[in-house]
DNA sequence: CGCCGCCTTGACCACCATCAAGTGGAGTGG
DNA sequence: CCACTCCACTTGATGGTGGTCAAGGCGGCG
């Protein structure tokens, strides 16, 4: 079992040895959450913070005539409520998408992290800024793309997230949402998201069947939906696999 | 000239007398910008902080093909660039929708601030934390809301955010912004923002004549967009203005 | 087998974009 | 004082993108 945290925040600050020790420990205790449960609730004041360690989750937001606005997906590293410590409550809910794995951190522990680890505190800061940064990324999305580009960007931007927390290969990856999710995420029915799939199907740019998706020629689709991953801010090169091997030891020797 | 950057941030955290007069003296060097200016531009990298204390500027992103959204409307008060220290370059730019008094702060002085005076320090996170839930209820508007309702939301959130620092009165408030603006920020033809703009004159919700804003019946304007500012977090009660009599004579002692 | 979610397809039409032309005020220079 | 320009706003005509309504297919599961 991987630690998709570690490898995450990694993009974010150059952890040390020990770092990446304190991040394993933080993820050993552990829970499981069946899919499609309510994780926070609007409006909610939690005392803990909650991170996702595999599965998929999303924030969200329902509108009083019943419509549902799909705000991020939460992919294996994400934290889903840091924020709420300095907010106050929560302006949104999280849910689980699929069955999920997740970790919850007393606010104790997390103040502990940031006060005696400059480099994570560094790095979950990064991680917040991150999570704006899609957002507006969104905003654009949403506000300027027509709905083919619209869905090739949100399949672009999973594959990139995902290959960096080690959950898609190069052209492909399980994408274990319905339809209705799509449009909710994307301002789109479920029956123009049906329509536009298909039409990228029948265009040979992507596959996409029970919950796999192949994306045929990557760079064709990036350009196509008009995608620059330098919102996501991603660390230059990533190879965080030599230092991960040191740590499994260490981890013991401080007291998992 | 009063504290705009003050008023805000007091809704984040309970600001001593002290913090207050640290903040005015922060303010104190400034710098005229004119209209239509970029402040920053999409991959720079500035040494400096900026902040909008007067007038009114524009987080945006220009597509390949010419298309711009707006991600925010800056607002006095508002931080231009807090992030870029941790994220390393903007990942969107800055500009002026109308002449502007900016101020620049270098990094050092944010990291005296935020490591000498917790309650600035939390403040300032609260100021990007808000940032984001803004951003995430603009997603909601753009995604799920009709032209007028979107349109009605926004002219209700400004309302809002300018009384909070001492821009608008009860139901009313000045909009330099040409309907073009509007139409970037809201996913909108300007072509449409115009018509959008006249039902809302002859449906009797609002008078927008030269650049004066009057919101005609509030509440119903609220309930017309489905507004609620929760999303802002503001302090349940804003009376800051007993505090802020003492801090004029201890900014001077401080050394102003 | 029958139910239930999810996907699919068709018909229809509304909202909003685009194109185009025209109005009106502010500023400039003759 | 009057052209002239420029810019923002306005209005009309037209059509496309995408929403809504409705029905049917299909696989999984009790």
């Amino acid at each position: 079992l991987k630690n998709a945290l570690a490898e995450k925040l990694s993009q974010g600050a150059n952890l040390t040895v020990e770092d990446h020790a304190r991040l394993d420990l933080l993820v050993s205790r552990t829970r499981q959450v069946a899919s499609h449960k309510n994780i926070i609730a609007e409006g909610q004041v939690p005392d803990e913070v909650h991170l996702v360690l595999e599965g998929l989750a999303c924030r969200f937001k329902v509108m009083k005539n019943g419509r549902r606005q799909i705000l991020a997906f939460l992919v294996p590293g994400d934290f889903c409520d840091l924020h709420v410590a300095i907010l106050g409550n929560m302006d949104h809910g999280i849910a689980t998408l699929t069955p999920c794995t997740m970790v919850e951190i007393s606010t104790t522990t997390v103040e502990e992290l940031t006060s005696n680890h400059p480099k994570i505190a560094r790095a979950l800061w990064w991680a917040t800024l991150v999570d704006e940064a899609v957002l507006r990324e969104w905003l654009v999305n949403i506000g300027q793309r027509p709905a083919n580009q619209r869905l090739a960007h949100l399949l672009c931007e999973l594959l990139v997230r995902l290959q960096t927390v080690g959950g898609a290969s190069d052209n492909s990856y399980s994408l274990p949402i319905t339809q209705e999710e799509m449009g909710d995420a994307l301002g789109l029915s479920i029956v123009h998201v049906n329509r536009t799939l298909q039409a990228m199907r029948r265009a040979g740019l992507i596959t996409l069947k029970n919950t796999l998706l192949v994306i045929k020629d990557v760079e064709r689709l990036k350009a196509f939906a008009d995608f620059d991953p330098a919102y996501l801010h991603l660390a230059p090169n990533s190879a965080p696999s030599a230092i991960r091997r040191q740590v499994a030891s260490i981890s013991s020797a401080i007291g998992g």
